[in-house]
RNA sequence: GGAGGGGUGCCCGAGUGGUUAAAGGGGACGGACUGUAAAUCCGUUGGUUAACGCCUACGUUGGUUCAAAUCCAACCCCCUCCA
């Protein structure tokens, strides 16, 4: 394994989208360690796997001896990338900003090895070197390598003025930045390639010319498919939102759930971009017919899940899964809520448990998933919207709420 | 600054005085079928209530009316065109 050989995994497991020269950037690769940086914009204090595609490859990078850079967009966050919106970020202040930034570090740290030798991670923030530009400076400096009529032409543009939705100067300028962003981490920092996903095409063409145009230096940008699912729907969005990669905002077992609830179609794809089991495994898995499919999903979300939240966790979610739903026992590490001891002895409500333990967000819709027969106590069907929970339901130290096949909870008394 | 158009439930979008908690679609949730899949079909989709009902909701605030998302006024925000 060497160097060299980056391009042709990451395009075997379905990274590349495009490259703006692939041949060139593989001569450049054979010949050493590169160094590859990466933007994110720091709009939320944690990462889900919309942005997962892009962490990956940072470590696939890292696994052939590639230094990834990992560009924290502390100063472009003020703008906001127009990219595929069809609006206008609002705006966030600095301390928000400076918020989401620390969260969104401690996403990476299961990912990538970070340190200072050859193909250690680095993190660097463009607000050290954005938010000291001046106007005119800038102006004089770049202004002159952009034409309004090329900038017009990007979608990211086009697809506002198109619309007739507005696209303030400010984030015209994005674009811009990104591409200051681009020759600046070169000059400082040596690195040559930049990846994004394929929104971020015309950002970072931007960019390479003009490091080309001002300083000559030959650079690089390939960017990485949008993942969807196989039925065309977003990656990464379920009926609670996002789902995120730290355990304060989704929990090991509701991660490998979500793994484990792959499309078919998508299991080869899912197992090439987001697990490091390697290529011939994966055809192996992929292979798997009918029902037998499954052990490929289980395998996915064992994989999915030992990255992000590490081995011991990922174990767990699978041993919680495979009792809950092929044993039909409640396993005590299903997802628990704790109600006050004195509730539970005098009983509840059927329906008020059920909102109580987080399963429906009001007594109104629990009432309606009890009328739809889709709420279970102990695995037994609630026919009565209020009929009494108490104490005496307890089985194995806890009682076992169900909404619908998927969705468990534990109650215990505290 | 002037003229015109618009702001409806999670999203899109219909609705121009009562029968409107508000058509339709999407999404979501539940059920059936399966394999914790997809597709399909069925149901549900503001809160509270056993239910009648009550409360909240159609940009904001007032007003007209027995009755307003719907009419009037002022204000806020957005879009288009003109200067």
């Amino acid at each position: 394994m060497t160097t060299g050989d980056f391009l042709s995994e990451a395009a075997a497991r379905g990274f590349i989208f495009q490259c703006t020269d692939q041949a060139a950037l593989a001569e450049v690769m054979k010949r050493g360690p590169i160094r590859a940086y990466i933007g994110f914009d720091c709009t939320a204090d944690s990462l889900h796997v919309g942005s997962l595609v892009q962490i990956m490859i940072l470590r696939l990078l890292q696994k052939y001896g590639h230094k990834p850079v990992v560009l924290m967009g502390g100063g472009t966050t003020r703008i906001g990338d127009p990219s595929g919106k069809d609006e206008s970020r609002q705006m966030l202040s600095d301390d928000a900003i400076a918020a989401n930034m620390a969260g969104i570090r401690r996403c990476f740290g299961p990912f990538l090895r970070f340190g200072d030798d050859a193909s250690g991670a680095i993190m660097v923030n463009n607000a050290d070197w954005l938010d000291k530009l001046s106007y005119i400076g800038l102006l004089r400096d770049v202004g002159t390598h952009f034409t309004v009529n090329r900038m017009l032409t990007f979608d990211s543009v086009k697809l506002r003025l198109d619309r007739e939705q507005p696209l303030t100067f400010l984030e015209f300028n994005y674009m811009i930045l990104q591409s200051y962003d681009f020759r600046e981490l070169n000059r400082r920092n040596g690195v040559v390639l930049q990846i994004g996903g394929s929104d971020q095409w015309g950002n970072i063409v931007s960019g390479m010319e003009l490091t080309r145009r001002s300083d000559g230096k030959p650079v690089f940008g390939l960017t990485t498919p949008l993942i969807a699912t196989a039925s065309g729907a977003k990656m990464g969005k379920t009926a609670q939102g996002a789902v995120w990669l730290t355990d304060d905002r989704m929990s090991a077992y509701e991660y490998w759930q979500f793994w484990r609830n792959t499309e078919d179609a998508d299991v080869g794809r899912f197992l090439r971009l987001f697990t490091d089991i390697p290529l011939d495994e994966i055809a192996r898995l992929e292979s798997l017919a009918g029902a037998e499919i499954n052990e490929a999903k289980k395998v996915l979300a064992t994989a999915a899940t030992a990255l992000a939240h590490g081995q011991a966790d990922a174990d767990e979610a699978a041993e919680t899964a495979r009792r809950a739903f092929e044993e039909g026992e409640a396993a005590d590490t299903l997802p628990t809520v704790s109600l006050p001891r004195a509730d539970l002895e005098t009983g509840i409500p059927a329906f008020r448990l059920f909102a109580l333990a987080g399963l429906a967000a009001s007594n109104g819709e629990a009432r309606r998933l009890i009328r739809g027969g889709g709420a279970r106590v102990n695995d037994i069907a609630v026919t009565e919207e209020g009929q009494t929970i108490s104490l005496r339901d307890t089985r194995e130290g806890a009682i076992k709420l169900s909404s619908g096949r998927k969705h468990h909870r534990l109650v215990r008394a505290a």
